[in-house]
DNA sequence: ACCGAACCAGTTTTT
DNA sequence: CTGGTTCGGT
């Protein structure tokens, strides 16, 4: 297959060299299941890579026997590169790209059998909302009792979890009632021609699950099965797998299998910060049990931190309970302590946090190589004001990202109108945008016409008579003039006309503010112009070759008890599947790069290349590493999250996240927390984040003292509120405090922790009894009893509005009146 | 149709 | 406090 490899020995490859001895074993594993354990910094992307281009190398598979699943097209695009670095082998044939990129590639092949259009448009998260948002409106459905969004989490949960509105459990009255909105969506977007994220998941499976042919066709050419970052998989993904490899209700059924491809599943455990959104853990050990895997590998040497980086890792992650177990290891030396901070306030940290990084510049640190991260996006506003102040360049991940714009969205819609008319997401979308007259009335109208008649809105606007059915039709009118007129041109002529001619140019021009989306507007022509002239290299990615499918179809008997509407005898070899068919026909530009903009919604900032500070939440800093890294807001409420502290294996969680956020430094790591912080407009007193007590202190440094200023009389028990939480504070509305300390997790024992000795020099407080002050949240009141010293000092004080509270004076903030 | 006021929610996120 | 959404008045 390879001439020029076929001589080349295996263990001589040059691939294989310096691999350290697990990598090389997991690099080279025989053709059978196996799991790879590899801890952050493990070099799991080379391996992975290395065993791809060593499979082919070999001449074990050829590259039409690859399947490779990631999550992130980022990694995929990643895998892609290093292969192609490697191997002087083009990627034709390969199917490397995310779970829902191969889905869809899947169901573009199969779309007849999938029992969806040719032209089947995806839905994102936005357009998937605003679906429901319509049905529901449709319906008359009360949007108090069914928020939307709960909805749209409720179905995708579903979807995640395999279960159709007919497989879902009910329990009450309001299941069932969401179970049959769930089935109304659905309806709603089979008739429409859409697919949500869920749903190309969902129906993939599905179809390899109810289809024998399919099935068997890929079980047969899919050899080997790599999954990247398993222990993000969800269950339907873990089923798509198992289904893939042979492994599924065949197997289970004990029938004669087609024996499936070698599955090598790549994760960590100690990494899964996913489960809020269905991904599960467990599947890391259903898979062993399940597909008998007797190889396993841990890939503990990492490469990227020094040891006291990685001793506070372990040790923190070893106060998990649920673990597969591993240990990071490192031969770099101990290298600089870790260093620990604590500031008053937020406003506080933030200087110290602009000061530190501006003296690191000085020291001649890339800002690139610092990273700024935090636990949730909200904590970012404070750190980017002191950035922007002190004129610090910087950059923030999240956010809106490229094709997710208003403006984006809307010039798509058009185009998908183009493609695909039935879709009423983007037909409602722009049929007034820009503004033509078709108000909400005329909308309504047209609505109930199209109900009435089960069609499309596009197709109803024919039977909406007067005025608004003449708007209407103008606008019908205007697609389908636009659909002729761009028949036959090239992408950036149909982009470009479209912007022309659906009057978004024009409308943005006139918009006062309208400059930014305009230029959006123009980057869109060049994101199509940069998709095309890729095209070669997605292209390749995405076609299949003409392959044994082909000669499969043409024996495969009607007598396999197909429903003969479904025979693959009468499938003609769809587009996807046979670009260089006979007939010569190839998913359209236009179409690919729609299903493009849906499957990769692009970067989000332009500012990329500059040398600018990285600011993140620990979740999106997942996969990258940076040579100083500053976590912030360590705070119990903050990180671990409030949130968290209730429900089950939360906890866990969340110190799998400061896990993650650890291992990303390479040399320096800097822990911060505040005493105060605002949050909601108040300011909150947040207790020292438990984590600090779950690290080595032989590989901390307390650039503040440890304890000080951190109520250290009464423990990290200490309520910052002083009794407040048992005065009843907070009135009506949710009290974070008491939710915290009423929860089983804020546990009796740190209320009970022995007070320890005052501290030496302890700042006097100043306060005598009497004096009338002032604090944030309670406002004026006057001082009634002093109790302790120095850090240790309480006072008793008498507010005006909210009666006789105790105060940590080491935490709460008082100003004397 | 458009604008301002009132209102409300407010972890983490990829596809 | 803030941003996003909805509602109601012109």
């Amino acid at each position: 297959m390879f001439p020029e490899f076929t001589d080349t020995v295996a263990q001589d490859s040059p691939l294989l060299q310096n691999l350290n001895p697990e990598q090389l074993a997991a690099v080279t594993l025989p053709a059978t299941h196996a799991l790879i354990l590899a801890g952050a910094g493990s070099g799991k992307t080379r391996v992975l890579t290395t065993r791809i281009a060593w499979l082919l190398q070999t001449g074990q598979v050829s590259p039409g026997g690859i399947l490779a699943v990631t999550f992130t097209n980022k990694a995929a695009k990643e895998m892609l590169t290093r292969l192609s670095a490697m191997l002087p082998v083009n990627v034709r044939g390969m199917w490397i790209g995310t779970f829902h990129g191969l889905c869809n590639r899947f169901l573009r092949a199969h779309y007849k059998l999938a029992n969806l259009p040719s032209t089947f448009q995806i839905l994102d998260t936005q357009d998937m909302l605003s679906a429901i948002k319509r049905l529901c409106k449709q319906f008359n459905i009360d949007d108090e009792r069914f928020p939307p969004k709960q909805l749209m989490w409720f179905i995708a949960a579903c979807k995640e979890d395999g279960q159709r509105a007919k497989d879902v459990q009910v329990r009450d009255e309001e299941g069932r009632k969401k179970v049959e909105i769930y089935a109304l969506y659905e309806e709603q977007c089979q008739r429409e021609g859409v697919v949500d994220f869920g749903e190309l998941m969902l129906r993939s499976y599905e179809l390899l699950r109810d289809n024998l042919p399919v099935r068997e066709h890929y079980q047969r050419r899919f050899r080997h099965i790599l999954i990247d970052e398993f222990q993000d998989t969800n269950k339907l993904q873990y089923a798509w797998i198992k289904m893939l490899a042979g492994q599924g209700a065949d197997a289970a059924q004990g029938a004669q299998a087609m024996p499936g491809g070698s599955v090598v599943a790549v994760g960590d455990d100690d990494q899964s910060i996913y489960a809020f959104r269905g991904a599960r853990v467990g599947n890391m050990t259903d898979f062993v049990c399940e597909f008998n895997v007797t190889h396993q590998i841990k890939l503990e040497r990492n490469y990227r931190s020094f040891g006291n980086i990685l001793d506070s890792a372990n040790e923190l992650i070893s106060h998990n309970s649920k673990r597969l177990g591993k240990n990071l290891s490192t031969e770099a030396g101990p290298g600089e302590p870790v260093r620990v901070y604590e500031s008053t306030s937020d406003f506080a940290e933030a200087q110290w946090f602009v000061d530190e990084v501006k003296q690191l510049v000085r020291d001649g640190m890339e800002r690139k190589e610092i990273a700024l991260l935090y636990r949730s996006n909200a904590q970012s506003r404070v750190m980017e004001t002191a950035l922007f102040n002190a004129g610090v360049p910087y950059r923030v991940y999240g956010g809106l990202r490229f094709f997710e714009r208003a403006e984006i969205k809307h010039a798509l819609a058009y185009l998908r109108l183009l493609e695909n008319p039935h879709d009423d997401t983007s037909f409602m979308r722009v049929v007034n945008f820009p503004p033509r007259g078709i108000g909400g009335r005329s909308i309504e109208q047209l609505q109930d016409v199209a109900r009435a008649a089960g069609c499309s809105l596009h197709d109803g606007v024919s039977a909406v008579p007067g005025k608004a059915g003449a708007n209407l039709g103008a606008f019908v009118a205007k697609l389908d003039v636009m659909r002729e007129q761009t028949a036959g041109l090239t992408l950036r002529e149909i982009i470009e006309l479209v912007l022309q001619h659906s009057g978004l140019e024009e409308h943005y021009k006139l918009e006062k503010e309208g400059q930014d989306r305009l230029e959006n507007l123009a980057e869109l022509v060049n994101a199509a112009e940069s998709f095309v002239s890729q095209e070669g290299f997605g292209r390749d990615a995405m076609a299949l070759p003409v392959d044994e499918l082909g000669a499969r179809l043409t024996q495969s008997p009607a007598s396999q008890g197909l429903d003969p509407s479904a025979s693959l005898l009468d499938e003609p070899l769809p587009e996807a599947l046979a670009p260089d068919a006979e007939t010569g026909e190839t998913l359209s530009p236009l179409a690919a790069f729609l299903t493009h903009a849906a499957l990769e919604s692009g970067d989000n900032q332009a500012q990329a290349g500059q040398d600018a500070v990285q600011l993140m939440t620990v979740h999106s800093s997942k996969g990258l590493e940076f040579d100083c890294v500053f976590i912030t807001g360590l705070e119990d409420g903050v990180f671990p999250h409030e949130n968290s502290l209730s429900d089950h294996g939360g906890i866990e969680e969340e110190r799998r996240l400061m896990y993650v956020a650890i291992t990303r430094a390479r040399k320096r790591l800097y822990l911060s927390h505040s005493q105060t912080r605002m949050l909601h407009g108040q300011t909150r007193y947040n207790l020292r984040s438990r984590f600090f007590d779950e690290l080595p202190e032989s590989a901390l440094k307390w650039i503040t003292p440890k304890n000080q200023g951190f109520a250290p009389g009464l423990g990290r028990g200490s309520n910052a509120w002083g009794d407040a939480t048992n005065s009843g504070a907070g009135g009506g509305r949710k009290d974070w405090a008491s939710s915290v300390f009423s929860s089983k997790t804020g546990s009796a024992e740190r209320f009970a922790s022995p007070p320890v000795p005052p501290q030496k020099n302890a700042p006097s407080h100043g306060l005598k009894s009497g004096m009338e002050v002032f604090h944030a949240k309670f406002g004026e009141g006057k001082v009634m009893m002093l109790e302790g010293s120095g850090d240790d000092a309480r006072a008793q004080i008498n507010f005006t509005r909210h009666g006789v509270k105790w105060l940590a004076l080491s935490v709460a903030k008082l100003t004397v009146v």
